[in-house]
DNA sequence: AAATACGACAACCGCTCAACT
DNA sequence: TAGTTGAGCGGTTGTCGTATT
């Protein structure tokens, strides 16, 4: 925690001098005029110093998170209500992870991109995501504030529109594309089912993510069982369990009772007890509260022990998690994303005003039809998807301005021109495909290990190109830029191998701090034995909140299974 | 050595939503 | 039911350090 609070602020070394020109030359105040608490009181901007950082993290021993325009008055601090907030979010809580992402977080920050679009801080409170195959999960992104991750994501989105690269990696784009074809073949979709979930939601048929997700409260976990009532929530987990990445299956009917902030647009968390039509175990907001008080992953864990593995099967692969293929169904009015900051320099005077393109189906129609105006005009789809939006404009741009992408793409024969059709949107993915690893046929490589590939031992960044060894055996020797990323991702996914510890999964000393929401536990272990069956139920248990008023707010903040090492997979499940 | 470009990071702003009155 | 307030989120901007020219 100290380390924290001294990596929070690298700049305050130099700040308090710093700043004292800074703020007492030419203070950044606000005239209390932006603030609800400012009444007058002069407030301060801009950078924090030490000694406040000292007052903020005082009052928040004393009063907990929360409540954040009371931190004036209490502590005397001379800073919003906002500003507070943001600054104990950002860098003074404990446990934020701090310093460069791993190849790991990158390619996690990648994948869940392409399905969250800009969600930054369901990106950060993510806890677990169900990897492709059905049968491990992912720890993922612990420790990592939105703002990171934002600017991590903005970055990149420059250096590769730089360089002229796709935001997205080829292979998710083949993936969306393989995904595309096969929800043609299988028309495993409803799409007049709107009332459901949006029915562009094309990857809807897949079994969704199972993820430790916003669980709040007691009401909602019960409500969370109750509107499962209806959903043999066992047979899911089979069908999730059985699911490939082509297994069709409609998504079951769910209700939500409320209306989650932020997350309407592609699915419940902080109700959260359903994503995709699948119970959510992971609670987004749970853990970013509980991670608000330190509290939330294993909290005296190395921060970079927490980003686990429960797949020890696949090396440092499960990692990755391949799961992206699962889009989320929207519920309810979705806001349309995606983020113009992502294609600063595209073109985007075709997209007018109209939303964003829909995806998969889109990408049909685009196939079948292959203007592209065809998908902008019908598409009611407002997926949050970042990916094929992505390959929307990207292909434009890169059709448009990228020639040399397009010259390249003339000597492509991995992905017929039947199968791209005409469709723009999916050559730059040939093309980058080329660009990238001599191309992978997409036949040749199965959704299943599609993201295995990406992430395999290689350790290359989705960043960049995939290893030859993913694709076709031989290795590639990674580009010195790669070196790094290459022996970072092997330590992690040593450390990963050694974190076996049983009680991983418990966050250690906070949840013997642990104390209501009791009934929350019983309700919500209940509910998860249902999901697993009856039988396991013994062995799965939820380990209550703390005290702490957000934890207490959302009912419990994590579970585990009893019994079970950390790194288990899902097939060791009853 | 100076100027410039770029990346990383911190912080602020505006907006929205949920809870409360 | 409408208005208010607190909180959170995403987008944007500003600053600083470093690399490049």
């Amino acid at each position: 925690m100290i380390e924290d609070l001294q990596m929070s602020r690298t700049t305050n070394e130099s700040e308090d001098g710093l700043l004292s020109k800074y703020h007492s030359d030419s203070p950044l105040i606000d005239e209390g005029n932006g603030g609800s608490s400012g009444g007058g009181i002069v407030l301060k901007k801009g950078p924090w110093t030490s000694a406040e950082d000292a007052l903020l993290v005082e009052y928040v021993k004393k009063h907990g998170e929360g409540n954040w325009n009371a931190v004036q008055k209490h502590s005397g601090l001379s800073r919003c209500g906002k500003s507070c907030r943001l600054r104990w979010a950002n860098h003074l809580r404990p446990n934020l992870k701090k310093g460069a992402f791993t190849a790991d977080e990158e390619r996690l920050i990648i994948e869940l991109h392409a399905k969250m679009g800009n969600k930054w801080a369901r990106m950060a409170a993510h806890f677990y995501v169900w990897n492709r195959n059905g049968l491990d999960f992912t720890l993922v992104l612990p420790g990592r504030t939105d703002n990171e991750i934002k600017n991590y994501w903005n970055t990149r989105i420059k250096r590769r529109q730089r360089a002229g690269l796709p935001l997205y990696p080829p292979d998710l784009c083949l993936q969306a594309f393989q995904e595309n074809q096969q929800g043609q073949n299988t028309g495993g979709i409803n799409c007049g089912d709107r009332g459901q979930h949006d029915p562009l939601q094309a990857k809807s048929f897949e079994i969704p993510d199972v993820v430790f997700d916003g669980l709040k409260g007691s009401s909602e976990v019960l409500s969370y069982v109750s509107e499962f009532q209806d959903i043999p929530v066992s047979s899911m987990l089979l069908k999730r369990i059985a699911s490939t990445p082509y297994y069709s299956l409609p998504t079951p009917t769910i209700h939500y009772q409320k209306r989650p902030r932020e997350s309407s647009d592609v699915f419940p968390d902080s109700t959260g007890c359903v994503q995709n039509g699948f119970p959510l175990y992971q609670n987004d907001t749970c853990a970013e509260a509980a991670s608000s008080f330190g509290l939330s992953f294993p909290s005296d864990l190395d921060p970079d022990k927490t980003l686990l593995s429960f797949n020890v099967t696949q090396g440092g692969q499960s990692l990755s998690n391949g799961n992206s293929s699962t889009s989320r169904p929207a519920y309810g009015p979705v806001k349309l994303e995606l983020p113009s900051l992502q294609y600063p320099e595209t073109d985007l005077g075709t997209w007018g005003t109209s939303p964003p393109p829909p995806l998969l189906e889109s990408v049909d129609a685009l196939i079948q039809s292959s203007p592209i105006g065809a998908f902008e005009s019908d598409c009611s789809s407002p997926r949050n998807s970042g990916l094929l939006d992505a390959l929307l404009h990207e292909s434009k741009y890169l059709s448009g301005g990228k020639k040399h992408l397009s010259d390249k793409s003339t000597n492509s024969s991995s992905i017929s021109p039947g199968d791209m059709a005409d469709c723009g949107t999916l050559n730059f993915c040939k093309n980058d495909c080329e660009d990238y690893a001599e191309l992978i046929s997409p036949l040749a490589q199965s959704s299943t290990s599609f993201f295995n590939g990406c992430i395999s031992a290689s350790g290359s960044s989705l960043d960049e190109p995939p290893s030859a060894e993913t694709i076709t055996g031989s290795v590639v020797k990674p580009e010195p830029a790669e070196a790094d990323l290459v022996q970072d991702k092997e330590k992690e996914s040593k450390r990963q191998m050694d974190f076996t510890c049983p009680d991983a999964l418990l966050v250690s000393d906070w949840f013997e701090q642990s104390s209501g929401c009791v009934k929350d536990h019983g309700i919500m272990t209940d509910a998860i034995a249902t999901l697993l069956g009856d039988n396991s139920a013994a062995d799965f248990e939820l380990i209550p909140s703390t005290s702490s008023p957000a934890s207490q707010e959302f009912g419990f903040s994590y579970c585990a299974w009893n019994n079970m090492p950390a790194v288990c997979q899902m097939s060791d499940l009853p």
